[in-house]
DNA sequence: CTAAATTAGTTGTTAGTGCAACTATTGTCA
DNA sequence: TGACAATAGTTGCACTAACAACTAATTTAG
């Protein structure tokens, strides 16, 4: 018999709940280094990450890998084109695709933030012992997997 | 001499990026229960979560308990009213400050939702041991305390 | 006591998100 | 081959979020 109706739920001690705000902390302290240095977007950020390890790569290539919805994308894109962050060409054997990569004024981004994300990602994992760093990286995966095998059961 | 130039961001094992997709999966999930059972967003539950267990306080203390902006508190809030969730009056003391507490039917809808609530946070965790549960728990206060130290240095 | 500063909450504006409808292209299969 | 389904991407729209400007009430200090 588990013991699931406590009468008053403990937000602050509420996993989900607190995910959530550690999430919104990290992701907004790493947002504002974009923002006031290059003027990304977490959202622009993370497709220029993605063009960093696979270039020539379709939008619904994108979005498989940083789990951002198409229409999302589709407006970012622009926007970095337009920037002259990224460049887009016609896929040859399939004209609906896109074929996108970084510019040479994207790359260049690219290989000033790549460094700044590590050193961030680096002091906040320094509270953290080695084997505690290897600990939450693995119970975040776990949970994540699990959470979609949820997911799908309704 | 630490390593933090390398040449590609893998973002798929950068640690914010990992929270933050753990974390809207996570929320995301719960929300589709409160949406389609009760037709609450995640702000009007946390608001609601929050009044379930202190009331009679004023929007910024739920502010202060559930980090929301106070435009869009103010905002839920008014939403809440309007659907006789939660009631409002104003405080003796001072007139600026409200009160705000869960209706009955408001209470009826919280303590409906709160079981819920506990019932997939215990489904999630089931994935991880009852050591492991402590050691996420603990890994994710610690990462959030120094991450708030982080935030203040610039 | 009163002018300035502070605090609680509301509202306007702008931009971002999420869903669905849409165009264009390609694949399927009878 | 030719109608229909599927896929890639764009766009419209309603909704939410973030920030600043604003009102009203209270506190502080000279």
């Amino acid at each position: 018999m588990t013991k699931t109706n406590q009468e008053h739920l403990k937000l602050e001690r509420f996993l989900p709940y607190r995910l959530s705000i550690l999430s919104n902390k990290v992701s907004g302290i790493i947002a504002e280094t974009y923002k006031d240095k290059f003027a990304l977007s977490i959202t622009e950020w993370r497709i220029m990450a993605v063009l960093g390890e696979f270039s020539d790569i379709s939008a619904d290539e994108i979005s498989s890998k940083t789990q951002l919805e198409k229409s999302i994308l589709s407006r970012a894109i622009s926007k970095l084109l337009k920037r002259n962050l990224i460049e887009r060409s016609i896929a040859a054997d399939d004209r609906r695709r896109s074929e996108i990569r970084l510019s040479a004024t994207g790359m260049t981004v690219y290989r000033e933030i790549v460094p700044l994300s590590y050193q961030y990602e680096e002091a906040l994992l320094k509270c953290l012992s080695e084997s505690e760093q290897r600990q939450i990286s693995d119970l975040i995966d776990r949970l994540y997997a699990h959470a979609d095998t949820l997911n799908e059961r309704g």
